[in-house]
RNA sequence: GGGCACGUAGAUCAGCGGAAGAUCGCUGCUUUCGCAAAGCAGAGGUCGGGGGUUCAAAUCCCCCCGUGUCCA
C-alpha cells in the first residue's frame, strides 16, 4: 500500500511523527519517542496495574461512554444484531460490526440504517475458542464497538482524517489516555475482494481498536477504486475496560463478581473459561441456536460440554444452569432479550446434558468391551485409541482413562493430534454464489420501482424497457416478484413473451424471457404477472408465518426459524427445535394453525423505521435473518406474528384458507422440517389422499374406517401363511429325510458312521435344511446333490468326528466342473451346468466312506 | 458442509466370507399358599435399504437412509 494512504493532515496538525517499530519494521504514527509499535509481542503489557485511561470503566460504562461519545459526533446509535448470521452463507456467527451490513449495504445495493453509526456489536470468534483463560485477554464472545460511515460518491460523510480524528479524540479527551501512549500502525486490510489502509491503535502493550478503510477492489495485481468507501472501525470493549482497570487480565475486569466466585472453586483458567462461555451460550441460545451436532449448533454443544467437563471436576461447583442464570442476569441488564425465556432455554440446556449423558454412557460402554476383548487378546488400549474415542465417541481423553483398567497415557499434543486427522478433509465448500449466467446490469442504472408492495392483488401493468441484454429484461418498474426470501419467482408475459424466471441483482429486478427479447430500451411493454401462481405463493408464504408463530406456541421461543421454501406446490419451514416433533405436538400446531387462519386475522404489510420496530416487536423480527436498511418491511399476523420479511402476503389470515401438514422431519440434529400446503394446494392434496385412501379401501374390500384393522389382519394372514410354508416345507423335508434313512440305497454304515447320499432336486438352502434334518444326530455324514434350472449343487454336511465336508467336496467337485467349499461342518459346490451331477454325487459318497474308513 | 464410528431377536451387544448367536426380557412347565429366585423347554430375525463381487455375503466393494461423534 502506498505509504501516502496513511499521510493523514489529522497526523500533521496534531504534530505526530511517524516512525519504524525496531522490531517488526511497520511503520507507525505517534506523538510520543517510542522506538516501538506499542503492540504485543513488540511491546509487553504495561498497563496492568497502572492502567491506560483516566478513569476505571465497568462493560456498562465503557460501552456507554463509547455509544454517547459518538452520539454527540453526530453518529445514530444501533442496536445489536443477532449473533448468528442468518443472512449470510459464508460464515455462521457474527463475527464483527462490519458484517451487520455484509453484503447488502457494503455493496450499496441497500442503503444503511443510519449514516454514519455507531453500536456494540457481540461477536464471536471460535478461532480463539484455546485461548480463552490463557492469554487474558480472549473471548469466544465478545464486544465490538464500532463507528461506520458509508461514502457514496454524491454523499461524503467522512473516511480517514476525520475517523482517526474520533478516535484520537475519544481516547484522549473522553478516556483520559495519555496522548504520547498511543501509536498508529500502518497495516493493509483485505477481505472478501476488497481491501485498504488501516490503523491498529494501541497503547501499551494492547491493541484497543483498528480503524479500517475499505477503498479498492483487487483486480489481478490493479487496485480499483470502490464506488462506496466504508469506515469500518472495531473497537474491544473488554480490552479497552481492562486496560481501564488494569487488573491482572481482562477477566477479573469484565466478569467481575461472577469471576471471582469461581476463582473460590477454580483455577483462574477454568473460571474463565466457565464465564467466557456462560456469556457466548446465553446470547447463542437467545438468538435461537440449538445445541447440535453441526454448523451453529455444534459451537453451542461445544462451549456446553466444555464447561461441564470443567464441573464435573467439582462436585461442590454451581450446576450449570446456574451459571448461565447469573451470566444471563448481568447481560440482561444491557440486553433485555437475554434471559426473557429463561424456562425455555433451560429446557434447551437440560435436554443437550441429557443427550452427552446417554452419549457417555454408552461410551464408557464401548469402551469397556474393547478393553476385555484386547486384554483378551493379549494387547492393549493405545493412545491412537484414546485419539479415536474422542474423535468418532466424543470421549474425552480424562474420561476414558477413568473408565479403563491399564489406561495408556494422553499424549501431550492430544488435541493437536486430533486436528491433524482433520487435515485431509476434503474442502468446506460454501455454495450458494450467485445465479451464473445472468448478466448485471450498469450501475448507473435508476433503481427498479417495485410495486408488488403497493398492492400483492395487481397482476398487469405497464412499463418501460430500461434495459435488455439477451433474454434479461430490467423495466423502470415492475409488479414481478423476484426469487428471495425463500419465495420463488414469479411468471407471467411481457408483451407476448413468457417471463421464466425473475431475479433481484443488487437495486434491480431481472426478468428473464423464454427467449432473447425484441424489446429496445424505451419501449413500453405490457406486464402480466400469473395470478394463479402468485396467489398460491402468497398463500403459502403467509401460511409459513402462522406455521412459525404456532410452532413458537407450541414448542417453545427457542424456535427460531432456520429456513424456509415456498414454491406453488407446497410449502415448508425449517425451525430449531432439539427433538423430534410428538403425534401430540403435531397435532396442536395443526389445530391451532388453521384456527389462526379460521380467525380471519388482519395481516398487514407495512415499511417502518428499524429502531420503531425493533422497539415495538424486539428481535424476533429478523426469523430469516437480519434486514439491511433503515426501514424495514413488516409483516405482521396481528396478535400472532411478526416478521421482517420482503414476500409478497394476503392481507387476512383466511386467505390461505387452509393448512395441511404434509410431513415432518428431522433434517438434521437441532433442526426440524416441517412440509404443508394451503389454498387451492390443500385442497388438491386433501383429494388426493382421500382418493388413495378409497381406492385402498376398494382394494382391501373393507370401508375407509376399517382400513387400519383391515391391513392388521392381512398382515396376520401374511404372517400365518408364511408360517404355515415354513411348517409344511419342513414337513415335506422331514418326510424325504425320513425315506432316505430307512432307504438302503442311500443310507449305509461304515465304521459306525452313517453315510447318506442322494439326488434331491431342491435348491441350495433347501438341500442345507434337509442335510440339517439328516444329520441332526452325531456320527452322521450327509451326501446331497440336486439341480435347478440347469446347474447341479453338491451339499455336504458332517458330524463324524474327523471327517470334513470341505475334503469331500474338494475330492468331488471335479467330476462335474464345480466351484466351491466350506467349513468341516458344511460344505457346497455348484457345477458347470450339464455336468455329471451323478457322477459326482458318487465320488463324494466314496470320498465319504475313505474319510471314514482312514 | 466434511472426516470417522455405528445400524444383527423387545433391550444391550458378539459374530466380520462357509449350516445366524450370547445376556437380559418374554411364554410355558417344574418348584411355591403366592411372589422373588432357580432349573428345564420354547417363541421371537427380510442381520437398516438397494445394487455389485463370489460357488457362497450379516461379513468384501459401491450408492442411499438413519444414528452418534469430531471438525469447519
Amino acid at each position: 500500500m502506498d505509504p501516502s494512504e496513511y499521510d493523514l493532515p489529522f497526523f500533521h496538525r496534531g504534530g505526530f511523527r511517524r516512525r519504524t517499530c525496531v522490531v517488526c519494521g511497520h511503520a507507525f504514527w505517534t506523538l510520543g519517542d517510542h522506538d516501538r509499535c506499542q503492540e504485543a509481542p513488540c511491546q509487553e503489557y504495561t498497563f496492568v496495574g497502572r492502567p491506560i485511561y483516566g478513569r476505571a470503566l465497568d462493560v456498562r460504562g465503557m460501552r456507554e461512554t463509547f455509544l454517547s461519545f459518538f452520539e454527540r459526533r453526530g453518529h445514530s446509535r444501533i442496536r445489536r444484531y443477532p449473533t448468528v448470521a442468518r443472512w449470510r452463507n459464508d460464515v455462521f456467527f457474527t463475527q464483527a460490526s462490519i458484517y451487520d451490513f455484509q453484503p447488502w449495504v457494503t455493496s450499496g445495493a441497500v442503503p444503511p440504517p443510519a449514516n454514519p453509526l455507531t453500536i456494540s456489536q457481540p461477536a464471536l470468534r471460535f478461532i480463539d475458542l484455546e485461548e480463552v483463560g490463557r492469554s487474558g485477554r480472549h473471548f469466544t464472545l465478545f464486544e465490538m464497538m464500532a463507528h461506520h460511515a458509508f461514502n457514496r460518491p454524491d454523499h461524503e460523510v467522512y473516511f480517514k482524517d476525520r475517523c482517526t480524528e474520533l478516535c484520537h479524540e475519544l481516547m484522549v479527551s473522553e478516556l483520559g489516555a495519555d496522548p504520547r501512549g498511543l501509536t498508529y500502525k500502518e497495516e493493509v486490510w483485505e477481505g472478501g475482494g476488497n481491501l485498504g489502509p488501516s490503523l491498529s491503535v494501541s497503547s501499551a502493550g494492547l491493541e484497543v481498536a483498528t480503524l479500517v478503510f475499505m477503498e479498492y477492489t483487487r483486480e489481478g495485481d490493479a487496485l480499483k477504486p470502490m464506488p462506496l468507501t466504508v469506515v469500518d472501525t472495531g473497537y474491544g470493549l473488554e480490552r479497552m475496560v481492562w486496560a481501564s482497570q488494569g487488573t491482572k487480565s481482562a477477566y477479573e475486569a469484565v466478569f467481575a463478581e461472577q469471576y471471582d466466585e469461581l476463582r473460590r472453586t477454580f483455577p483462574a483458567r477454568e473460571a474463565a473459561i466457565l464465564v467466557d462461555h456462560a456469556r457466548a451460550l446465553n446470547f447463542l441460545l437467545t438468538d435461537g441456536v440449538v445445541p447440535s451436532n453441526s454448523k451453529e449448533g455444534y459451537f453451542a454443544r461445544l462451549l456446553l460440554r466444555r464447561s461441564l467437563r470443567i464441573l464435573s471436576k467439582a462436585p461442590e461447583a454451581p450446576s450449570v444452569l446456574a451459571i448461565l442464570d447469573r451470566a444471563a442476569r448481568e447481560i440482561a441488564r444491557d440486553f433485555p432479550e437475554v434471559g426473557m425465556h429463561r424456562d425455555d432455554l433451560h429446557r434447551v440446556v437440560e435436554a443437550e446434558i441429557e443427550r452427552y449423558g446417554e452419549a457417555l454412557g454408552r461410551a464408557r460402554q464401548t469402551i469397556r468391551r474393547y478393553e476385555e476383548r484386547a486384554h483378551a487378546g493379549g494387547t492393549a488400549v493405545t493412545s491412537d485409541d484414546l485419539l479415536e474415542w474422542y474423535d468418532s465417541l466424543g470421549v474425552p481423553p480424562e474420561v476414558a482413562v477413568e473408565e479403563l483398567e491399564r489406561p495408556p497415557p494422553i499424549p501431550d499434543d492430544f488435541y493437536a493430534r486430533v486436528a491433524a486427522r482433520h487435515e485431509n478433509e476434503g474442502p468446506a465448500t460454501d455454495e450458494g454464489a450467485p445465479a451464473a449466467g445472468a448478466p448485471e446490469p450498469p450501475a448507473s442504472l435508476p433503481r427498479t420501482e417495485v410495486l408488488y408492495y403497493l398492492d400483492p392483488y395487481t397482476v398487469a401493468f405497464e412499463a418501460h424497457v430500461a434495459w435488455t441484454s439477451g433474454p434479461f429484461v430490467v423495466l423502470d418498474r415492475t409488479y414481478f416478484y423476484p426469487t428471495g426470501g425463500g419465495q420463488v419467482t414469479d411468471r407471467g408475459h411481457l408483451g407476448d413473451l413468457e417471463v421464466v424466471e425473475v431475479s433481484a441483482v443488487g437495486p434491480h429486478v431481472l426478468h428473464r424471457l423464454e427467449r432473447d427479447a425484441p424489446f429496445a430500451v424505451g419501449d413500453r411493454v405490457r406486464g402480466r404477472v400469473d395470478p394463479v401462481r402468485r396467489t398460491q405463493l402468497m398463500q403459502h408464504h403467509t401460511a409459513t408465518h402462522l406455521m412459525n408463530g404456532a410452532l413458537r406456541e407450541v414448542l417453545g421461543p427457542h424456535v427460531w426459524q432456520a429456513g424456509a421454501y415456498k414454491s406453488p406446490e407446497a410449502a415448508r419451514i425449517d425451525v430449531t427445535h432439539y427433538r423430534p416433533l410428538s403425534r401430540e405436538e403435531l397435532r396442536r400446531v395443526d389445530r391451532r394453525v388453521n384456527q389462526v387462519v379460521r380467525e380471519d386475522r388482519p395481516v398487514k404489510s407495512y415499511f417502518e423505521s428499524r429502531s420503531e420496530a425493533e422497539r415495538r416487536f424486539g428481535f424476533r423480527l429478523y426469523q430469516g435473518g437480519a434486514v439491511p436498511g433503515r426501514d424495514l418491511r413488516i409483516v405482521e399476523v396481528e396478535g400472532f406474528d411478526v416478521e421482517a420479511c420482503g414476500g409478497t402476503h394476503c392481507t387476512h389470515t383466511s386467505e390461505v384458507g387452509a393448512i395441511e401438514i404434509l410431513g415432518v422431519e428431522r433434517i438434521q440434529d437441532g433442526v426440524v422440517r416441517l412440509t404443508y400446503a394451503s389454498g387451492e394446494r390443500a385442497l388438491e392434496i386433501r383429494e388426493e389422499h382421500e382418493e388413495i385412501l378409497r381406492e385402498a379401501s376398494r382394494r382391501l374390500g373393507v370401508p375407509v374406517q376399517g382400513l387400519p384393522d383391515g391391513i392388521d389382519r392381512l398382515l396376520g394372514e401374511i404372517e400365518a401363511t408364511r408360517r404355515l410354508a415354513r411348517e409344511r416345507r419342513k414337513e415335506d423335508l422331514t418326510t424325504v429325510a425320513a425315506r432316505l434313512l430307512e432307504d438302503p440305497r442311500s443310507t449305509e454304515k461304515v465304521d459306525g458312521v452313517t453315510v447318506i447320499g442322494a439326488r434331491v432336486d431342491l435348491d441350495r438352502a433347501e438341500l442345507m435344511e434337509l442335510s440339517r434334518l439328516l444329520s441332526k444326530e452325531a456320527g452322521r455324514i450327509v451326501v446331497l446333490v440336486g439341480e435347478r434350472e440347469g446347474r447341479g449343487t453338491l451339499f455336504v454336511g458332517s458330524t463324524a468326528p474327523g471327517v470334513s465336508a470341505a475334503a469331500i467336496v474338494d475330492a468331488a467337485k471335479p467330476r462335474f466342473a464345480g466351484k466351491g467349499g466350506g467349513s468341516p461342518a458344511a460344505a457346497t459346490a455348484v457345477g458347470e451346468p450339464g455336468a455329471p451331477l451323478v457322477d459326482a454325487l458318487e465320488a463324494a459318497r466314496a470320498a465319504a466312506r475313505a474319510a471314514v474308513a482312514r
